[in-house]
DNA sequence: AAGGATGTTCAGCG
DNA sequence: ACGCTGAACATCCT
């Protein structure tokens, strides 16, 4: 589930809930999922407040009353949960804050590929892990930019986090079907156009995405999320959605839609 | 019930 | 040094 439009709305929802409350317990039921000693989270957490949340991509960086900035990915099946009462905490809520007040601010992750990190600055964090600005907030010249000497396939380029932080797999399906390239084509063979094309549709997936809060059920028919499957009808051309791998990727498109 | 999965990282290769 | 590929990661769901 996770690519930047959820983490986006995971980003609103931690802000309405889990900010400005004194942090009395960090539970953790796998320390797998932190990236430090668990000591170190009870240090730097502990008796602290989250303050104000920032997104890149889908890094979600919370920073606190304390000296360090806690990060979170939630890999491909994570997300929040705030609850009260204990019979309420999810199974899969492997990573726990629990407040003042009495919540607790559960990192439900079912398949464990989610992390904690603490960090001390954003900034650096985002140089070493080669994080583009935000796709929501890339240019398009960055993001043409990031094309130079690059031989790929264009699906490839676009899912690559030092690209457009924060296009994943899905979004990456839905941005070439909404500008009508198809996924293998190779970026040095494109047109200025056929950048700006799939930059467009990068920006416009990205908001109705958001205005939607991810529910892919309510975005408009034209999407291909509506028919994102092995031999469904394509609400173009009426011929069947194909299946094919791209870096690996379980990928979908529109064979007459996105001709190669 | 085996295979696939919306992500990242890293080793290995050219 | 860089880009690309494929595997590994841990585990649940279909």
């Amino acid at each position: 589930m996770p690519e930047l439009p959820e983490v986006q709305g995971y980003k609103t929802y931690i802000d309405s809930t889990s900010l400005h409350q004194r942090i009395t317990e960090v539970d953790c039921r796998d320390t797998k999922l932190l990236k430090k000693p668990k000591a170190d989270f009870d240090a730097y957490l502990y008796n602290q407040e989250l303050i104000e949340t920032q997104r890149i991509g889908k890094y979600l960086f919370l920073k606190t009353t304390g000296k360090k900035i806690l990060v979170m990915h939630f890999g491909m099946t994570g997300r929040p949960h705030y609850y009260k009462n204990e019979e309420d905490r999810p199974k899969f809520g492997h990573l726990e804050l629990s407040f003042e007040n009495g919540f607790h601010f559960a990192f439900e992750n079912k398949r464990k590929f989610g992390w904690w990190d603490l960090i001390d600055s954003i900034a650096d964090f985002k140089a070493s892990h080669k994080l583009s600005d935000d796709a929501r907030d890339l240019t398009l010249e960055d993001f043409k930019q990031s094309f130079n000497g690059r031989k790929t396939d264009i699906k490839k380029i676009i899912m690559d986090q030092s690209v457009a932080a924060g296009v994943g797999n899905w979004m990456a399906d839905e941005i070439l079907y909404q500008s009508k390239i198809h996924p293998t084509k190779k970026v040095i063979e494109m047109t200025d156009t056929d950048i700006k094309s799939v930059f467009d549709a990068m920006k416009k997936v990205i908001e109705v995405a958001i205005e939607n809060h991810a529910h892919y059920k309510d975005f408009p028919k034209t999407f291909l999320m509506h028919f994102r499957k092995e031999g469904a009808t394509c609400y173009h051309t009426g011929a069947q959605i194909e299946k094919i791998k791209v870096g690996g990727r379980t990928t979908y498109f529109s064979p007459q839609w996105q001709e190669l």
